[in-house]
RNA sequence: GGCCCCAUGGUCAAGAGGUUAAGACAUCGCCCUUUCACGGCGGUAACCCGGGUUCGAUUCCCGGUGGGGUCACCA
């Protein structure tokens, strides 16, 4: 038995050819230095900010360049299966922006280069496998498990890499021996269960200084010395499906993809990679290694992010938050491309797909997750939407996540008032963050909300009675901002409070406080905290009534 | 443990063979101000260690240390 009946035992019903393939699947016709990229997420249905992060990288690069950026489904384990978790993938990243244009959808593949579901291609990887089968480039493996960890014991007693390679399987060289040939054709016919593996080229366990390494260009890393690869990886599971590795080759030249974005977890096996485009006969992609998003572990180090681990890191917290999806890319920029920020000081009305990005000016080394920072982001971020749209979105929000919050969105109307305040000043306030802080912090405007949350000022806790009963009694709601002020200012001063603080700091004891002091109360009974926007626009804003009752209820 | 990647303030980071080593966030102080926010000014705070190359290294090279990752019929 040669390679070629041996491949033609294996797989007697495989009429294709890998040229049928690649005439099914012909370059692609796109404008010069347009890229492809695409996400290859398995259906577990959890995204968190890394894989956005990711994401946002294979989306910048494709449709900055007029390229194509598709959706594979890599399912090629069945344990992972998480029901309607495409249609949890594709909604999260549509969410925040990531758009793509190809693959699967909730309603079925867009594109030529499919099928996008890899469980569904089976038969074009079993053609490539038959391939290399016939090529000498692989070869079925009957090792049980326990074969394989006697094995690996014994590898480990003789300090060698542990692993199915050279010297170690007798089925890697069936060809050499006629009775494992003869056991291996009767197998195989009698149905037996085996592994498809590459028969590696590599040498093995070599010195570190004696390893043959092949540079490949890392579009973030640059120049990589990728040392050979010697190990026989199994590129057919018994169930008859392809490892990653055997359907990352093979799908990412099918379907033409010219930029493999993933993350630096993923650097250790790009020798097997490598080697398994050699055996293909095909270039390998450009890689793009991407550092990882880092959080601080329960040790005080650093590690990377992990989906059980950091529930809080998944795209649904920051969805429930109610984070504005513009904030979330915004922030994911600033950490992806260093020179981003720069940019935004200098065009910070430019939309963000103006802003070039690069793989160059990527991170090689992993960051950290940086609440503060996404934060303030955020409220910059915010200030460049329009306060209808803030509307729409928290309303949007509030209805998924928080119905709780019903009463905020009765009037539209003042709602964007309510938001827009101190928005159009020459400084303007930058006062909101996220849904769910944005809440809290308009909560006085509600009723259903309102309380009073902090202590009246010493200064002027013993007055306050008589301050809003005068007040309440001098109030006109028609008084432009600067009269209603000036009567308080009197009457501070009427009884016994500085007009300026700076009166009172030079000498506290001719005054019992002042005017800064007496508006606190004033806006205590208002707004129930002693810290909020300017008091005359909200009251302008609650409405007379409201002022009024506010005030009487203090009383 | 083997292999791989990484290393500038608390965090993100710019940077060049010779710099007072940017900037942003956080933090502290002051100013502005009826509070807050915004804004302004200022402060604290960093090139992991050791060799080598060099007139000079934080920058280049080597070694160490530290951190991360990976060693599956998971991706």
């Amino acid at each position: 038995m040669n390679n070629i009946e041996l491949s033609n035992l294996i797989y007697p019903d495989i009429e294709k050819t890998a040229s049928d393939y690649e005439a099914m699947y012909p370059a692609r016709n796109l404008p010069e230095g347009a890229r492809v990229t695409r996400l290859g997420p398995s259906p577990t249905g959890f995204i968190h900010l890394g894989n956005l992060y990711g994401a946002f990288v294979d989306e910048r690069l494709a449709h900055q360049s007029g390229g194509t950026f598709y959706l594979r489904i890599e399912d090629t384990d069945d344990k992972r299966f998480v029901e309607n978790a495409v249609e949890t993938i594709i909604s999260s990243l549509e969410f925040f922006g990531i758009n793509f244009d190809e693959g699967v959808t909730a309603d079925g593949d867009i594109g030529s280069y499919g099928d996008y579901t890899q469980s569904h291609r089976g038969e074009i990887y079993r053609t490539f496998a038959k391939k290399l089968l016939a090529e000498g480039w692989a070869y079925p493996c009957f090792l049980t498990e326990e074969e394989i960890s006697k094995i690996r014991e014994e590898q480990e007693a003789l300090k060698l890499a542990p692993g199915i390679y050279a010297g170690w399987s007798k089925y890697r060289d069936w060809d050499k021996d006629p009775e494992v040939a003869s056991e291996v054709e009767e197998r195989i016919k009698a149905g037996d269960s085996f592994v498809i593996r590459l028969k590696s080229q590599g040498t093995p366990n070599l010195p570190a200084e004696e390893l043959k390494r092949t540079t490949v260009v890392d579009a973030v890393r640059g120049k990589l010395e990728v040392p050979e690869n010697f190990q026989d990886i199994v590129i057919i599971k018994t169930t008859g499906i392809p490892t990653y590795h055997f359907a990352h080759a093979i799908d990412d030249h099918l379907m033409r993809t010219t930029h493999v974005v993933r993350g630096e977890e993923w650097l250790p096996s790009l020798p097997i990679h490598v080697e398994l485009f050699k055996a293909l006969g095909w270039e390998t992609p450009i890689y793009c290694h991407t550092a990882q998003l880092m959080k601080i572990g329960e040790d005080g180090n650093k590690r990377k992010l992990s989906k059980r681990k950091d529930p809080e890191l998944s795209l649904d917290y920051y969805r429930s938050q109610g984070y504005h999806p513009a904030c979330v890319r915004e922030y994911l920029l600033t950490i992806l491309n260093s020179n981003f920020e720069e940019w935004r000081a200098e065009n910070p009305e430019a939309d963000i797909d103006e802003f070039e990005f690069t793989t160059e000016k990527m991170s090689s080394s992993g960051a950290l997750f940086d609440l503060n920072k996404l934060n303030d982001v955020s409220k910059n971020t915010l200030l460049h939407i329009p306060a209808a749209d803030i509307a729409c979105f928290l309303k949007s929000w509030s209805e998924e996540f928080a119905p709780e919050y019903e009463y905020v969105f009765r009037d539209m109307e003042k709602l964007e008032k309510i938001l827009d305040i101190g928005r159009h000043d020459a400084r303007p306030r930058a006062d909101l963050v996220y849904a769910r802080q944005i809440m809290e912090f308009i909560g006085y405007f509600f009723d259903e909300a309102f309380e009073v949350k902090d202590e009246l000022p010493a200064e002027a806790a013993a007055d306050a009675h008589e301050i809003l009963k005068r007040y309440l009694e001098s109030y006109d709601h028609s008084d432009d901002n600067e009269v209603w002020f000036g009567k308080i200012r009197e009457m501070a001063v009427d009884m016994g409070y500085a007009a300026k603080p700076k009166d009172y700091k030079k000498n506290p004891d001719d005054y019992k406080g002042h005017v800064g002091h007496v508006s606190t109360v004033i806006r205590l009974a208002i707004v129930g905290r002693a810290q909020s926007p300017d008091v005359w626009t909200i009251q302008q804003i609650m409405g007379e009534d409201a002022v009024r009752s506010r005030i009487e209820r203090s009383l």
